[in-house]
Formats: structure tokens, C-alpha cells, sequence
DNA sequence: TTCGACACATACAG
DNA sequence: CCTGTATGTGTCGA
């Protein structure tokens, strides 16, 4: 089975006026599915997208479709609105496969990431297409698709990036075995912030696929990667493949951006607001929340934790693997909140056994493993600014609160108040404020991942992990108090044990690096663009400072390893050597196809770039100046800063008035 | 072959 | 321009 997001741009605001506008149109090429508007699901149709506050008046899920045959065209299964082109969190949907009254299963099949795709007008929406194949299928029904999402966190800014289509091409292949690959660009799947998404490698033609009858009159295909491409100077792509363990789907992993089109340099702004963890491209994307524990409210209510991270810096797409140096940084942001969140309920941990101990507070740390998610463990470092002068040490458990998911989308306060029901202890430069993220910052990996870079040996593969703890209270042994309730495990990735010249005979495709001289990450405390603070924490607050994380270009003009030209356009060609069967290890087969596609071909808007925002240097510094974690504390108070833009509120001004409508044959 | 240590290069802020 | 800081990367030896 295949999933695809597709998003699309109409002229027309599906929530202005009828709200069933586009139904007529998603009917014309529904096939042999049936289309219902949600109101009118039935027991075949489970879309309860809310777990907890998600789809409000500023997006809703509209239609599902329910698929009468499998046959071999995709099939519209549900059109996602959104109205505003305020940022928000991702949309995970979800397979929801019913066994009586029970839910047998919930398997993630893709994340929309807004930002990541540069969506920018009233009239988006994005449609998940699902390819029903006999041999697929038979064994794992997708009987309804669930779709929620993370509340927004507050953002001042708006994460337009000028991403545009520009020519016309199909976004998917064709893979020997039949069947269609896509590939999440960069955006994609279980990736936060920093967008570089990569693109679907999907060429400009390519073979095998063709207009699907059952989806005409749209306007021409285009291919994802076109999305990303010129009028996106600096939007770094990255690409994820979402998940799939099917032989054909895993193929897909390694359909690369190409290189040519990921821009340098460019971080969204959504990006770089520590409160967001919206999927980033250019940051190598995380699987779904993997929940151990759920909670318990003390009236019974299941509460179940959502990780967000987001990778930062360091990463890039070689050979279709994320990779990074070993002996460069990186970052990793982290929060979670609780679905449905409750402000002031004690919690107790949901165990077996009976035994519902309370749960006193949250706290993340990150890890890694190495092939898959029970693999060995593998050592992570944090270095301080002092590098090998300083101390190296594990990344420690930092306690935070509960981003609020109930906010909405635009609304400050994303770590308000209710962060505090669960901790009181205060992080950051403001007193009393609870922190709700932690920025691991100045992380390497301990070993490099073997034989990378070596096609004759089995390339190794690790995995970030960022882990959700609940404190059961210091009365509890050391060993017994911090329950890991729930982990997000990164895409798998590449360490590069050697140097970049060592390298050079391989392209990189990056930009996750901060470039040379350290310009970026600078100091250890961050006011992100959108107001969130990340103190710099070193076991207490050490320092902060207000910066825009500027990762700067992804060109390094010293060894020239990220530049690439601007304009050119290499055709991306999937790659489908055994190595990149490699998959997820998620259940099967989904790809998603996340884009948003306008019309026109015009260059558009282009953003400003993040790393003008002003920096602004510590005012809490510690002693010795070290920040390891960050915490990012609520952001209340603090200003909010949008100015710069504001400017794109009306997307009237950058969309097209023809609807594109992307299509992928089989 | 891998990795630590040292050194150098570069960007940026002051 | 100079200096200090932070960090990417080249190199070498264990």
C-alpha cells in the first residue's frame, strides 16, 4: 500500500463558503472510492483525529474516502484543510485497524509538516492518497486513517518558505516490482524543525509514471523536488522516507534530493523556534512516538505522551543517508506533550501489575542505538564551547514540562502555566517558568557507524533516541524512579568517522551543517525567533542568550563540500541498490508524499534569512560559561517577534489561481 | 581501521 | 584591525 500526502493549493479557500467545495472534485477522480464527508464516516471509517485538541476551525480533516476495491489507483482517502498560513505543528495519520471494539493497531503512515513545506496561503490542503495493492493489502487493511496533530506552539513568525513548483513532472517512480515509491521531501516524516527536507527523488520524468486517469483535470504533475527548487534559495531539503518495510518501499529510502536542489544555508524560521518542533528539512527525520507507558488522570483518563525533537545541525544527505561527522556537532531539541493534556492532574503511571505509582515529573534525555531500536547502545558525548579542554559528558536526563498542546495555533503561551502543574522546580532565565524543551547541544557520537562510506561492507546505521522519562518520585531508588515512558527514534543515520576530504569523492548534500566557524550555534542559550527561550543548562541555569539560530549557508567555502550551483537541477534518480532497501522497520509500506503545490512558475517570495535575526548574547552566564542542555523555558513574557514576517499574510499574493493537482500513477 | 589529540582555518562578536 | 570564542576539518600517531 502506498500512501501519499499530497498537498494541494486551490484558488479557493475550502473553508470559505462550502465546506464541502472540493468535494466534487476530489469525487471526479475518487474512482473506485467512496467519498464521504466526515460527518458522514460510519464504523468502517474511524477518523477520530482529535486525541486531544488538534484539527480546530484552523484545519480540519474533511473527507475520508473509503476504499471500495484495491484496485491499483491510489485512492483519495482524506483532504486535510487548513486555512490559515500560520505555522503549525505536524499532522500524523495514522492506519486504524479495528478488531471488535478494540483498536488492534495504529500504524503511523506519515507526518505533514507544514512548515516543512513551505505552505503559505489560506487555500492548502493536503490529501493523503493510499495505493491499495492485492499483495500488500491482504495482509495489513487499512480500514480507516486517523489523523491528529501536535498543537501548535506559539510562532511569531511565519515559516512561509518560498517553496513553489516549477515545471511539470510526476512525483513518483516505478520500481521494477510495480510498485511506486514516493518519498517524503525533507519535510517529512517524524522530522522537526529545521527544514531541509529533501526531495522525493522524483525526476522531472519520471519513468513509469504517468497522469492517473482517476485523478484528471488537477492541472499538470509536478515533482516534488520542483517544489524545493528555485524559488527556495535556501530551503534545505531532507528527505525521509517514511516508513516501509517492504522491499519495494524500502527501495524508496534512498530516493535522494538531489543535491542540486537542496539550498544551502536557509533554515525556516519555523525552524528555528525551539518551541516548534516541527520537522525540519535538512534534519534527519524521527519515527513516530514509540509509547511505553501511558498515564492516567486520577478519573481514569488514558493520557498518552507525544515526543517531539528535532535534529539539528550537522546532518546531511550523502548517498542517501543521513550522515554526519562524528567529530562535528550537533543538536537535538526536545519536548513532549500529553494527549489530551490535563493542566493540573496528577498523573499515575498506567503499569501492569496493578500498581499505578504517581508521577511526579517528566524528564528527557537522548541516547542512541545502533540498528534499530533495540540495538546497542551507542555512546553519545557533549562537548562544552571548550571543546577537548573542557569536560566530555553524557548527555544528561533534563527535567521539563509538558508543552501545552491545547494552545492554539497562534496563540502565545505554548508553555504556560499548566507546564508547572507537573514541575515546579523553574529553568531558564525567567523564575518560575518551566522549561518544556531541552536543547542538547554540542553532541557527537562516540563511534562512528562502521564501514560508511564503504559500499563492499554492509553499511551500519544509528539512531538517535530521544527518551521520555517519568520521575516516580526520590523516594524510589535510583535505578526505580525515572521510567522511560516513551522514545522517538531518529531516521537511521550514517557517522562519518574521518574527516571531509576524505570524503570529497562523494557528493554532500547538505546544509544541516553550520558551516565553518562556528557562526552558528554560538552560545549556549537561544530566544528562538519565536519567542521561546533556551537557557543554557548546565546543571543549573547557566546562561541564555537571544540569538536566531542561524545555521548560516550550507557552503563551506573553505572545502566547498555543501555548495552546489544554485539552479542546477540534478535529476534525482532513486536508488534501489539492496543497501537502501533498508527501511524504517515501521510497518509497512507507507510512503508519504508531502508537497505543497502551487501553480505558476513564477519565483516567489523569498524569505528573509534567519540568520539576520539579531543574536543576542548570554545574560546568564554561569561561571564557566559551559551550557549543555538547554532548557527552553516557557516563553511567556517574552517578546514575541513577528515583525519580519508578517508580511506574507495573504496568500493571495503568492498562489496561483490554476490548482496543480499531483498525481502518481502506479 | 578507528579514534584521540593537536593544529589550523574561518566566521563572528566585541 | 586585533583578539577571543566557537567550531569545522586536516593530520598524525597510537
Amino acid at each position: 500500500m502506498l500512501l501519499v500526502l499530497l498537498p494541494l493549493a486551490f484558488t479557493q479557500n475550502p473553508f470559505m463558503g462550502s465546506q464541502s467545495g472540493n468535494l466534487s472534485d476530489l469525487s471526479a477522480y475518487s474512482g473506485n472510492t467512496t467519498i464521504v464527508p466526515e460527518a458522514e464516516s460510519d464504523s468502517n471509517l474511524r477518523h477520530d483525529y482529535l486525541h486531544g485538541p488538534s484539527l480546530n476551525q484552523d484545519m480540519g480533516l474533511r473527507y475520508l474516502a473509503i476504499p471500495t476495491t484495491d484496485d491499483m489507483r491510489l485512492v483519495p482517502l482524506a483532504l486535510l484543510f487548513r486555512r490559515s498560513t500560520a505555522p503549525c505543528l505536524p499532522f500524523y495519520f495514522r492506519t486504524v485497524s479495528t478488531v471488535g471494539e478494540r483498536q488492534a493497531q495504529s500504524l503511523p503512515l506519515a507526518v505533514w509538516e507544514p512548515e516543512a513545506e513551505g505552505i503559505a496561503t489560506k487555500s492548502t490542503c493536503v490529501m493523503l492518497l493510499f495505493r491499495f495493492t492485492p499483495d500488500t493489502d491482504t495482509n495489513s487493511p487499512v480500514y480507516s486513517v486517523d489523523c491528529t496533530t501536535q498543537q501548535p506552539l506559539a510562532l511569531n513568525y511565519s515559516p512561509y518558505t518560498n517553496i513553489y513548483h516549477q515545471g511539470a513532472s510526476n512525483g513518483s517512480t516505478t520500481y521494477p516490482n510495480g510498485s511506486a515509491s514516493l518519498y517524503s521531501p525533507a519535510t517529512s516524516l517524524y522530522s522537526m524543525p529545521d527544514i531541509k527536507p529533501r526531495l522525493s527523488s522524483f525526476s522531472a520524468s519520471s519513468p513509469g509514471m504517468s497522469r492517473s486517469p482517476a485523478l484528471p483535470h488537477l492541472g499538470s504533475p509536478i515533482a516534488t523536488r520542483d517544489l524545493y527548487t528555485s524559488a527556495t534559495p535556501n530551503y534545505r531539503r531532507g528527505s525521509d522516507l517514511l516508513l516501509s518495510r517492504s522491499p519495494a518501499l524500502g527501495s524508496v529510502r534512498g530516493a535522494p534530493l538531489s543535491p542540486a536542489e537542496s539550498r544551502s544555508g536557509f533554515t525556516s524560521p519555523a525552524s528555528m523556534d525551539s518551541t516548534l518542533h516541527i520537522s525540519g528539512e535538512g534534519s534527519p527525520p524521527l519515527r513516530p512516538t514509540h509509547v511505553m507507558h501511558q498515564f492516567q488522570t486520577v478519573d481514569g483518563q488514558v493520557i498518552r505522551p507525544e515526543i517531539y525533537g528535532k535534529i539539528d545541525k550537522g546532518f546531511f544527505m550523502a548517498d542517501n543517508d543521513w550522515t554526519c561527522y562524528r567529530r562535528n556537532y550537533f543538536a537535538l531539541q526536545c519536548s513532549y506533550t500529553l494527549l489530551p493534556n490535563i493542566p493540573n492532574g496528577p498523573l499515575h503511571l498506567i503499569q501492569s501489575g496493578g500498581h499505578s505509582p504517581n508521577i511526579l515529573g517528566f524528564a528527557m534525555s537522548i541516547s542512541a542505538v545502533v540498528d534499530g531500536q533495540h540495538g546497542k547502545v551507542i555512546e553519545l558525548v557533549q562537548h562544552t564551547p571548550k571543546r577537548d579542554k573542557g569536560p566530555q559528558l553524557k548527555p544528561e536526563r533534563i527535567p521539563i514540562a509538558p508543552k501545552q498542546p491545547q494552545l492554539g495555533l497562534f496563540g502565545d503561551g505554548a508553555l504556560g502555566n499548566s507546564s508547572r502543574s507537573l514541575f515546579d522546580q523553574s529553568f531558564g532565565p525567567n523564575p518560575g517558568q518551566t522549561a518544556t524543551e531541552a536543547t542538547f547541544e554540542r553532541i557527537q557520537f562516540k563511534n562512528a557507524t562502521a564501514n560508511n562510506g564503504k559500499r563492499r561492507a554492509a553499511q551500519q546505521y544509528y539512531h538517535l533516541v530521544i527518551e521520555l522519562f517519568a520521575d516516580l518520585g526520590s523516594h524510589h531508588s535510583s535505578h526505580d524512579r525515572w521510567v522511560k515512558v516513551a522514545t522517538r527514534m531518529s531516521a537511521p543515520m550514517v557517522v562519518r568517522g574521518r574527516s571531509p576530504g576524505h570524503y570529497q569523492s562523494e557528493r554532500r548534500e547538505s546544509n544541516a551543517s553550520i558551516g565553518p566557524g562556528g557562526s552558528g550555534a554560538g552560545g549556549s542559550g537561544t530566544f528562538s525567533p519565536g519567542g521561546s527561550l533556551r537557557v543554557g543548562n548546565l546543571g543549573t541555569v547557566s546562561s541564555s542568550m537571544l540569538t536566531s539560530p542561524s545555521y548560516g549557508s550550507n557552503y563551506d567555502p573553505r572545502s566547498h563540500h555543501y555548495s552546489r550551483p544554485p539552479n542546477l537541477r540534478i535529476p534525482s534518480e532513486p536508488t534501489l541498490s539492496a543497501e537502501d532497501s533498508r527501511s524504517f522497520g515501521e510497518p509497512d509500506g507507507f510512503l508519504y508524499y508531502p508537497s505543497t503545490i502551487y501553480e505558476g512558475h513564477e519565483p516567489r517570495y523569498h524569505l528573509p534569512r534567519v540568520s539576520e535575526e539579531p543574536r543576542i548574547k548570554s545574560e546568564f552566564s554561569q561561571d564557566n560559561g559551559y551550557s549543555l542542555p538547554s532548557l527552553t523555558g516557557g516563553n511567556d513574557g517574552l517578546p514575541r517577534h513577528c515583525g519580519r514576517w508578517e508580511g506574507v499574510q495573504s496568500s493571495s499574493t503568492y498562489f496561483p489561481t490554476t490548482t496543480l493537482q499531483h498525481e502518481m500513477s502506479i
